[in-house]
DNA sequence: AAGGTAGGCAACCGCCACACG
DNA sequence: TCGTGTGGCGGTTGCCTACCT
């Protein structure tokens, strides 16, 4: 997008940065030259070997400064402008799942940057998951009080929430399946990262279960 | 109209892991 | 095995803009 390199070409040059060697390299935002010198360098030699890429396309920029040039705003495919709604619920589940981890949050979402999402959760999702959790506690503290009322009326009702299971099934599950904490969410802390298979089983196993999350 | 402030976002920094000689 | 170079990632910074007073 253009208009948007260009937008924020505006942004003032704070300084040339020091760098340990006595080049001083470009921190200043990037022009759409530089952008088109770092894209037709990319499409020659590939998105690889970021120093010499800087080097090979004259840009007065470190290969790391390339390297983010390119996947944030350069590489093809990169969706921009508005989160939908879906993907906005698809963040929130795996921001559950995983944590910080934006670069994997990314590769669930086609076209997305890892620094698009830190960005969007930062700036608007953290809030509103805090404004959720806060209404939601409020909420389940209500639930309680009104338990402790209920448990002296009819013990059956006074636990809608949990659904009866079978010993069997009980036994089974505890065995067979991850581990959820008692919000329903994978208690990430013990699985290694080696093998992300459950993600995709979770997120589709999920689609019966976003009421778990539908009350964000 | 002018100054102050908060939000949004691109880009940088520092650390870590991995590959390679 | 060790040292070095490079890439990847999450956290943070700082500029721009819109909104408020």
């Amino acid at each position: 997008m253009a208009s948007e390199t260009e937008g924020f070409a505006k942004r003032k040059v704070k300084a040339a940065g020091s760098s340990k060697s006595n080049v001083t390299l470009s921190k200043a935002a990037w022009t759409s030259e530089e952008d088109r010198k770092l894209a037709e360098v990319t499409a020659i030699h590939g998105a690889k070997r970021w120093k010499s890429i800087a080097v090979k396309a004259g840009l007065n920029r470190c290969g790391k400064s390339c390297r983010l040039r390119w996947m944030n705003y350069l590489r093809p495919n990169i969706k921009r402008g508005n989160i939908s709604d879906e993907e906005e619920d698809l963040i929130i589940r795996l921001h559950k799942l995983l944590g910080n981890r934006w670069a994997l949050i990314a590769g669930r979402l086609p076209g997305r940057t890892d620094n698009e999402i830190k960005n969007y959760w930062n700036s608007h999702l953290s809030k509103k998951i805090k404004q959720m959790e806060k209404h939601s506690s409020e909420r389940s503290t209500r639930y309680e009080n009104q338990k402790v009322v209920d448990d002296h009326k009819i013990p059956e009702e006074a636990e809608p929430m949990r659904e009866k299971i079978s010993p069997e099934e009980a036994n089974e599950e505890s065995s067979s399946k991850p581990k959820f904490d008692a919000d329903g969410v994978f208690n990430f802390s013990e699985e290694g990262l080696s093998n992300l298979e459950w993600v995709s089983q979770f997120l589709e196993l999920d689609e019966t279960t976003t009421g778990l999350f539908s009350q964000y």
